[in-house]
DNA sequence: CACCGAAATACAATCGATTGTATTCGTGAA
DNA sequence: TTCACGAATACAATCGATTGTATTTCGGTG
């Protein structure tokens, strides 16, 4: 029943040694054409199976690399895992999929497995709890190939392929203060994470362009769940004068606060526009639509497996070490939320 | 630069066998405390790190599951595999999660990529294109434990944990009854998988039983996308008589009518009262918000993995061979999308 | 001081496949 | 018929860890 078939059971049926079997299962040019179908023939009447631990332990290749990312049921990242599996499937890669569920520890051990299961490389976007970095290190001195996508860290001589988050804050930012708002809200995230810095940057940047008076009490920090969302509607609209708009680092968040507006009676856009962040689909569905910043997420997948690819295929000189960042560029998609 | 300190590295440096460090790793009471200390404290100052390959070959396990979903952006999905790694990291066991994109072809490479990887079982969801069942056969006769979630197919011996699909057409169909609709429209799936065929059949039922004629013109098969939807409804808006109720199999097609609907200007629920299925999250947030069936979907997965793993822990004799079917309920959530 | 038994450690085979090297085979040329 | 040479195949080591068996070590006892 246990289907236990190896090289050597088909090798002993035929009488011949098992490096031959091995070789023509690779399809060798060392064994004959002859003596190929013979073995073809007799592995498949015995059901064989390559054992992968066996080959990629003697190889020391396992073909597969590892991709990290906070939650898989966020659309962002799974169309970025989309990228990413189209891209390494069409180059004979595997590719584990992991989440950290936005924890630092989970993040931990999930390295250490891939690590001890000998990935080729990692592709990683990290949680909103990283502030420490030493299984990251662990895994550069390792020798391990790896890039972040989206979220990153400043580790020396790793690559990452980010998107334009500035731009994308600043964007969103201007877009608000065009249609009329004067007191705009933000919900930022971690500060640990540079892509919640540089929305706010993008967001500080377009205030200044248009001489708004920047005030800390408008700038609200959180994880950015639904519920966060919520209650950064309340205080906002605890402040002692009128927000009339509101910029949010993800569509999550946003969506919390339009629901509490609703349950306030207070009106979106007429009374407070907003603007996310992710084009999460549920923003083209919620009631008004929600105006948001679309990321690229398919082809930042491609592109960061295409990097990755090539630095397993060629493993960096220690001396041509420097870290290269590629940035993609995001796109406001305009919807009733925002529409004055 | 490159890790690769192995066991024997650390014997040599401190002139001990590699059995006694291997011992010592795995905290084996035939090593002495002493002796133990110093294989840590060298193995930490060589940046030891096991290799899983070598030690899952040596031990023939891997303490490893693979999981295959239609789509891990689905919010059903996605629940179920929380309550599958949550269960699966409790029981010391690693998970592996792979898409088919309902695709035949990429859930037979699926299956054959993590048998090779010699994973110790697997959960499975078949795509909406799997109608011929070698590679699941193969599987079985490999003697690699597998079980069937919410979409699964008739093979002998191999479990299965469902939800009541039956029941969840029934209620969902006779909620739209008890809410007035004389003509109800019913979009299905695939009828392979039997998911499709119990909804449809549940809906049947909450027909006969309110003296409902059936009609089959009322009934229409698609892979319930989103643009299916669309497609369905404007076919059900071309009969020559009213309809006024519909029981789509899943939510995606429903949002996918409700837009159709709201573009002719077909009024939700006024003229045409709508039920779908599987509560993703948007369906809670569009306008109007969708009635639909909720699917237990994080109780599955912990369901699913506890049997897996029981059935690793215990192969099943040849004879005990029956399969099991754990069946859950579902419930009706009521939303605006029915209420006449 | 020799000896016993338990504790600690060493030896060696093994998991299954790969791969460099050595050997055998077969055919054509001399 | 023999030799050479390329083709085909066999031999044997190896990847890194595990594990059953054998050996050594050591404290205690008579």
């Amino acid at each position: 029943m246990e289907n236990k078939t190896t090289i050597h059971d088909i090798a002993k049926a035929l009488k011949i040694d098992a490096s031959t079997v091995s070789r023509a299962l690779n399809n060798s040019p060392r064994v004959s054409q002859k003596t190929k179908d013979r073995i073809m023939a007799k592995a498949n009447e015995l059901g064989y199976q390559r054992n992968l631990l066996a080959s990629n332990l003697r190889k020391s290749v396992t073909n597969t690399i590892g991709v990290i990312v906070p939650r898989i049921s966020r659309h962002f990242f799974s169309s970025v895992i989309s990228g990413i599996e189209e891209t390494a499937y069409d180059a004979g890669y595997n590719v584990i999929i992991c989440q950290s569920l936005e924890q630092l520890d989970r993040e931990r051990n999930i390295v250490e497995t891939l690590l001890a299961n000998r990935v080729d490389g990692v592709l990683l976007s990290v949680s909103m709890e990283t502030d420490e970095y030493g299984h990251l290190l662990k895994m550069k001195n390792n020798g391990t190939p790896f890039l972040f996508f989206d979220r990153h860290c400043e580790i020396e001589g790793v690559n990452s392929v980010l998107i334009d988050d500035f731009q994308g804050g600043f964007d969103a930012t201007e877009h608000l203060i065009l249609n009329g708002c004067k007191n705009i809200g933000h919900f930022s995230g971690p500060q640990e994470l540079a892509i919640y810095r540089n929305r706010t940057a993008g967001y500080r940047k377009a205030l200044e362009k248009h001489k708004i008076p920047y005030r800390s009490e408008l700038v609200l920090r959180s994880s950015l769940m639904e519920n966060d969302g919520s209650e950064g509607a309340k205080t906002l609209l605890s402040l002692p004068y009128k927000v009339d708009g509101l910029f949010s680092a993800n569509d999550i968040a946003a969506i919390g606060a339009m629901k509490y507006f609703k349950n306030e009676g207070v009106k979106v856009p007429e009374n407070i526009a907003i603007v996310g962040f992710s084009n999460e689909p549920i923003s083209a569905v919620i009631d008004p639509s929600l105006t948001t910043i679309d990321q690229p997420g398919f082809q930042i997948g491609q592109i960061a497996t295409t990097l990755l690819l090539e630095e397993i295929g060629n493993p960096p000189s220690a001396k041509a070490n420097m870290a290269k960042t590629t940035i993609l560029k995001s796109s406001l998609i305009e919807r009733d939320s925002s529409k004055k």
